[in-house]
DNA sequence: TTGATCATAAGGGTTTTTCCTGTTTCTATT
DNA sequence: AATAGAAACAGGAAAAACCCTTATGATCAA
């Protein structure tokens, strides 16, 4: 495997302290690495991003005042996708874990590693490609499972509901009146107050909105 | 970390020559391990599982006829989900890897591996847990960014809107009337009219309930 | 200083939604 | 045929959502 000669890095997180401790870790485990620029959060990235000298690699905080992690991999993305982020973070939620790695972070480090891995993820994005831990792998595992589990959701949603009212719950996730509804279904409004009501009663909701958001989390409707 | 003293395995696979391989090759890597069955598909391996004796794993092939690897693993984790199992397959298609982790098996072997790692797979999932090489956790990876686009959506909604905007068209996706938003937000109701009547120009939408869809849609709020 | 823009907010109106308490119609069962 | 239960439907009223126009103060650029 080649190695490259003189890799350019780039930090981004809103911590001062924070930043530069890692910037010294990164210069104690391997001197061979040049930290191009650092930056308070996106914005300030943009800004000190040089189109003519782009770091191979950013590595990056997730929570930040202004423009976060998600905006500003989404904006790397956008403008230079072949700019490498490892996501550094302190939350390990997995919700924000797997938004990170959607966005194709090549890797997901806590805050509260041990140096040594810092050396080794670094090592492994540029010269590997990525570097998913096992804690990452197992992460990943558990929300494709939850997948599944917004299928039993569905199938619990769609026993408590008569056909009428699947059909109606579907209309009522749209801009349309109960009045429109009705004609479509070819019903009284006042048959739809029933299916409303009967509706609000059975999921525990009591707003249209309620309604429109139940039906979606329970996948009756896609978006 | 503890061993377990006499780990019971099982191999389900539909060719014969294959199985018997694994079997000797499997009692040659470590000679603690029993196998205490063998069976050609899931049918088969129901009519030879004790519920007395059951395996701690079973090495499972997932294309066979009659009852497959999917199938039987779905009936395992129905009917005896302590039972880890270890997917071993020719195919490493990414649906099949993606939908057999979907059903939890704890690693997913390439029938082609060295026999070593089927040694270290197997004492992986037996004593961590779990087995998830770089090639699964690519394919994992890639395809939670193949259902991805939706983080685009969300960074293109976020710049439609200013920070007060964001804010309640989170609090909009909620059963809150508007009045109680107002409250919240320490603000006007007619302010909150205004935020509402901006927010339909600006995403084209023309009821509440659509801006709470394009929220979801957006990933503006998580369900 | 003036004009433009933005955030906030008011007045006052219409439409839609929500929530009662009923009645009628149909259908299945005894 | 009698009856029980459901599905469909109504009247009426209050609450919420929606829509239009106008106004004030703050900020900013010319």
């Amino acid at each position: 495997m080649k190695m490259m000669q003189h890799p350019k890095l780039a930090v981004v997180d809103d911590h001062k302290l924070f930043r530069k401790g890692l910037i010294s870790l990164i210069e104690m485990v391997d001197s061979n690495y040049s930290i191009i620029f650092e930056a308070d959060n996106g914005l300030d990235m943009q800004n000190k991003l040089q189109p003519d000298i782009l770091p191979d690699l950013i590595l990056m905080d997730v929570n930040m005042p202004g423009m976060d992690g998600f905006e500003t991999v989404a904006w790397l993305n956008e403008h230079y996708p072949m700019v490498k982020v490892l996501a550094v973070s302190m939350v390990e939620k997995e919700e924000s874990i797997i938004r990170m790695l959607k966005l194709g972070v090549k890797g997901y480090l806590s805050k509260d590693v041990e140096p040594k891995e810092l050396g080794e993820a670094i090592h492994a994005v540029l010269n590997k490609g990525f570097y998913y831990t096992d804690f990452i792998t197992g992460k990943l595992v558990h929300s494709l499972q939850n997948v599944q589990q917004g299928e039993d959701l569905r199938s619990e949603a769609l026993k408590l509901m008569n056909d009428r009212e699947k059909n109606f719950i579907q209309l009522a996730c749209s801009e349309l009146t109960y009045n429109e509804i009705a004609g479509i279904m070819f019903l009284s409004p006042k048959t739809i107050d029933g299916y409303r009501n009967s509706l609000f009663e059975k999921l525990k909701v009591k707003s249209r909105v309620g309604l429109a958001l139940y039906a979606v989390k329970h996948g009756l409707v896609q978006l």
